[in-house]
RNA sequence: GCGGAAUUGGUGAAGUGGUUAACACGCCGGAUUGUGGCUCCGGUAUGCAUGGGUUCGAUCCCCAUAUUUCGCC
């Protein structure tokens, strides 16, 4: 089946929305925090780790499943779920990202992408409908449109043309998008520029998607302040009974930012990431367990933090796994790190239920720096 | 006991008679936002075993001492 969102309630003094989405493994609430598992697994947690975080939908990747192991193959193994014995929703990126991370400007034709692969340097091309065609079989819950991601520092000229190819793409997509069980979600371009986000919502929106996601932001250093406006000019024009996505967010702030500006779903590598570089997240802001200051610190990372890692284990200790290079300490690190982001949207939800999520950013601003 | 060689930061080491002593590791910080996993960027010896001497100037030359090391007895 085609997921379904449920919107439940509208934060009186925000643009917050409590929601849940029914999908193929059960019904996940909104607003949420969706950890990444590019090449179908979260890195270094198991699917019941990831369960124990209470963690709902996860994401895979299109473009690296395709090099590896090849859509085939796991459609062979009975989809992606079967395949990495995860009984959560999964959402699979387009490969649009790596548009962006991957080609440069002159690879990018109205045909489709021109890569050369990370791995072995063999060309490569994308297109619209192969990268739905491999998403259908790849049998994730959301499929994402195809689209380019242009830098934030992209000039308007480049931004329109780019914005109006996407809805092309988009378009090609929708037309050859077949697996009947998956949703199919449109991504909303445009940069910093009011009226390019304003079109490209209201023509994304046209084409009638599952759900619509905000895309093109967190990247090339752009300002917070061209994050937030990116969202506040798009939102206003996306349906209120299909969820809204956030792609790439995921530093905590942002997450609130999102959510109050009317977000309900977030994805980040960033959890994981910094886990592997010897960082955590904590209510006061990010902790590096590297420094010599946690050397003889024997209390855990967060004392108010529920995860597996803060109930068992020191930061003396994971400091030492980190230093040693073991690989349990980016484990506990990585547990800590998505059950706090997920713990937050957990305390997001409940703002939102009370009508007090002003005065909860408040309160986490306080503490967070 | 005799003879030779060595002695540069936490470690392994490069190097030159003349402004800021290479590099690597380690250490100390920082970065990281739809993942090109195991990365990137900074900082880190006021001093070249110690004491004398030569020189305008010495880590680099000379002498002594100490330590280490090799060979011989």
């Amino acid at each position: 089946m085609k997921i379904k969102y449920n919107l439940l309630h509208e934060e009186k003094n925000t643009k917050a929305r409590l929601g849940t989405i029914e999908t193929n493994y059960g019904i996940v609430e909104t607003p949420m925090f969706m950890p990444v598992g590019t090449r179908a697994t979260v890195k270094m947690l198991t699917p019941e780790e990831l369960y124990d975080a209470n963690s709902g939908v996860i994401l895979a990747n299109t473009y690296h499943l395709w090099l590896r192991p090849g859509e085939d193959l796991v459609d062979k193994a009975g989809g992606l779920h079967k395949f990495m014995n995860y009984h959560g929703p999964i959402l699979t990126d387009s490969g649009g990202f790596q548009v962006f991370s991957l080609a440069k400007p002159k690879d990018i034709t109205e045909e489709g992408v021109h890569f050369k692969s990370h791995i072995d340097g063999s060309k490569l091309f994308l297109t619209p409908e192969k990268s739905i065609e491999i998403q259908n079989k790849l049998d994730s819950d959301i499929a994402m449109s195809f689209d380019e991601c242009p830098p934030a520092s992209a000039s308007y000229e480049y931004m329109k043309n780019s914005i109006e190819r996407t809805l092309r793409w988009a378009k090609r997509g929708k037309d050859v998008h077949s697996n009947p069980r998956q949703s199919l979600f449109g991504i909303v371009q445009g940069g910093a520029y009011e009226d390019l986000r304003k079109f490209s919502a209201i023509e994304t929106v046209k084409l009638d998607f599952d759900g619509y996601s905000i895309g093109g932001v967190a990247n090339d250093g752009e300002s917070k302040e061209d994050m937030y406006h990116a969202i506040d000019y798009s939102i206003p024009y996306l349906p209120k009974d299909k969820p809204r996505y956030l792609m790439g967010v995921g530093e905590p702030r942002d997450i609130v930012e999102g959510v109050i500006r009317g977000i309900d779903m977030f994805d980040c590598v960033l959890p994981t990431r910094i886990a592997r570089h010897g960082n955590a997240f904590t209510r006061h802001g990010k902790l590096n367990i590297k420094n010599s200051k946690y050397k003889e610190d024997f209390t855990p990372i967060e004392e108010s933090c529920d995860c597996y890692a803060c109930k068992n284990y020191t930061k003396a200790y994971i400091r030492h796994l980190v230093n040693v290079d073991e690989a349990l300490g980016g484990r506990l690190l990585s547990i800590h790190n998505i059950r706090f982001l997920i713990r937050l949207t957990e305390e997001l939800r409940e703002a939102i239920k009370e009508d007090c999520l002003l005065e909860y950013r408040d309160k986490f601003y306080q503490d967070y720096h």
